[in-house]
DNA sequence: CAAGTTACCTGACGGC
DNA sequence: TGCCGTCAGGTAACTT
């Protein structure tokens, strides 16, 4: 489900139903997602205090409260977040429910538990992108995020452009299906070697990426107005893609038949006339 | 250091 | 119907 337009819509529509609420109570399933919930920290620092703020760096949301305090929440493969009124039976993955003060709660129900939340105090979320975020890459609309940045990381690695891309230490947030897509668009095989890129094939690749990624996040902002209540379909759907999953279906563009490879594990399609290896 | 593999978990789906 | 293998949008720990 999540990857970084999922979570982008899933902010924007938080955001107005958040911001300011007072966080009343925590419920936890007591189940650890990735790692153990921070349920009594969350219960010490959030309950009476107010939400200030919702963003998103690279797949996660941020919920800052007007102390400084950040809660941090990262959906995994089948993660999703979700307002409910109280009454709303739980479901059998909500794992964690923050109560606000207006008779609604925060969900997240994660089915295979690859999720995570964390609590970072004020201090540790002042130096967040040293601390919790040192290491991880800009966002792909960062400035930063230019062709000499790509080729610089890029000399030695010998591995696929696509592992490459989704590499969260080089840029944050591609994940697999935006990189079968922009690799696609950008007409550069995902097999080919990250350092064989030319500054060109950058050039033309860094806005595709951004390209894709904006459409998708229109493409899911059409369902934000019914949030509450959303069962979690947020828009991601309606994207029709033109590679990923399509393996044996004619290319949008050429005809050829959609191909499937794996490539460091994951599911990698191609169209086998669009996207040369050199 | 780079790159590939494995593990974490549950559920859906297809084949038999 | 049911059993079994395979696969899934992410990340990080581990091995080579």
């Amino acid at each position: 489900m999540p990857e970084l337009p999922e979570v982008e819509v899933i902010c924007r529509g938080l955001r107005p139903h958040l911001t300011s609420r007072l966080i009343t109570a925590i419920r936890c399933s007591g189940k650890p997602l990735r790692y153990p919930v921070p349920h009594s920290a969350m219960n010490e620092m959030l309950c009476g205090r107010t939400i200030r703020a919702v963003t998103r760096r690279a797949k996660y949301l941020l919920i800052a409260m007007e102390d400084e305090t950040l809660i941090i929440i990262h959906l995994g493969m089948t993660g999703n977040l979700g307002l409910f009124p109280r009454a709303t039976p739980v479901k059998v993955h909500d794992h964690v429910r923050w109560q606000l003060d207006n008779g609604l709660e925060l969900r997240l129900n994660d089915t295979r538990r690859f999720g995570g939340v964390w609590l970072l105090t004020p201090e540790q979320a002042a130096s967040r992108e040293t601390g919790f975020f040192g290491g991880t890459g800009p966002e792909p609309f960062d400035s930063l995020c230019t062709p000499a940045h790509f080729m610089t990381l890029a000399q030695r690695r010998q591995q696929p452009v696509k592992t490459f891309l989704m590499d969260s230490k080089v840029v944050a947030g591609i994940g697999n299906i935006y990189a079968n897509e922009a690799l696609l668009a950008a007409g550069i095989h995902p097999a080919r070697q990250a350092c064989a890129l030319q500054e060109h094939d950058w050039q033309l690749l860094i806005p595709l990426i951004r390209q894709i990624l904006t459409q998708a996040i229109a493409c899911g902002g059409s369902t934000i107005s019914d949030f509450i209540n959303a069962n979690g379909e947020s828009g991601y759907f309606q994207m029709n893609f033109k590679v990923y999953g399509r393996k044996g279906q004619p290319c949008r563009q050429c005809g050829a038949l959609i191909e499937k490879i794996q490539l460091n594990g994951r599911a990698s399609y191609f169209c086998p006339h669009c996207q040369k290896k050199e």
